[in-house]
DNA sequence: TCGATATAAGACTAAAAATATCTTATATAT
DNA sequence: ATATATAAGATATTTTTAGTCTTATATCGA
């Protein structure tokens, strides 16, 4: 496993919209430039997210994305999984069948549980307490347009 | 991170001269062919693990690789990081410099933890023990030339 | 009802990383 | 010397990641 591009992209999305709290609908355009995401990356990464039942995306003119659940109730996990799919650390973890034994092999059972703890740990972590803190590579939240100093970065 | 193939290579590499003890010279051809592990990206492999002290590697007729420790004093992220470097599940944790205030980040922290557990559950886990246990994706140590099944497959 | 604005969905492209393989060089035993 | 074994680096292939583009669809408001 590998916290991708889009991994990190898709928390900063449901960071942004934690911030404006549950049902609070939030344009793409808005998110995407204060978290430095392409815009049509972010759509892509915005589909998984509704597809996992996280956000709901709202089309047409003044359309967006908003929050289904509250802050407190999704995790990081659930998040990340939502865009690159079940953690698994190696392909033993993920797809046993990839290894004839691994059932009674103790490099796997390794794995196995490191795979676990891991999973464990980004589930302990909601999005209420992560936007409660100052939060990493957004701007900060109030002032939206005079926007992100990283944008049109080469 | 991710353990890619060539972490996976290491681990039996490593694993396979375990088995052997230390010290005792075994052929790339024989480690190889018993690991079902390409030749030649065996000896790239090697190598890394040669420049990290894990192994000797001497060349020449009868040549071949060696264990440099006991089984006991090498551990599973010993042989992981010489190959494919310090784990870090995300950028942010093993480049803090490319998220500006990672000190002062939630979701940085969150890493961080995980990362360091991770890395703990591996270092905890040693060769010796590993060899002791059956071990995955290997044929039987005593017989050594009716060579792996899975070689030779599309 | 029409036009402006917004996202949907998927095709397409580019870049990077992973996974080898090949070739030439070097070392060692006999 | 010769046969055998690995070293080292160049090259190639494949897969994954990252990003862009195009056409379609939905909604608001005049």
């Amino acid at each position: 496993m590998r916290l991708t591009r889009a991994g990190e992209y898709g928390i900063r999305c449901v960071l942004d919209l934690a911030r404006h709290g549950k049902g609070t609908l939030v344009s793409r355009k808005d998110i995407a430039e204060r978290t430095d995401v392409p815009p049509h990356f972010l759509a892509k990464i915005a589909q998984q997210l509704a597809r996992a039942g996280i956000i709901e995306i709202l089309q047409g003119a003044n359309g967006g994305y908003r929050l289904l659940a509250d802050p407190e109730a999704i995790t990081l996990l659930a998040v990340i999984e939502a865009i690159i799919g079940e953690i698994s650390l190696n392909d033993c973890v993920g797809r046993p069948e990839s290894c004839g034994i691994s059932d009674i092999c103790s490099v796997h059972r390794v794995w196995n549980k490191a795979n676990q703890q891991l999973r464990a740990t980004l589930q302990e972590t909601n999005f209420a307490t992560l936007a409660r803190e100052e939060a990493c590579c957004l701007t900060p939240f109030p002032q939206t347009a005079p926007h992100n100093p990283l944008s049109g970065k080469k």
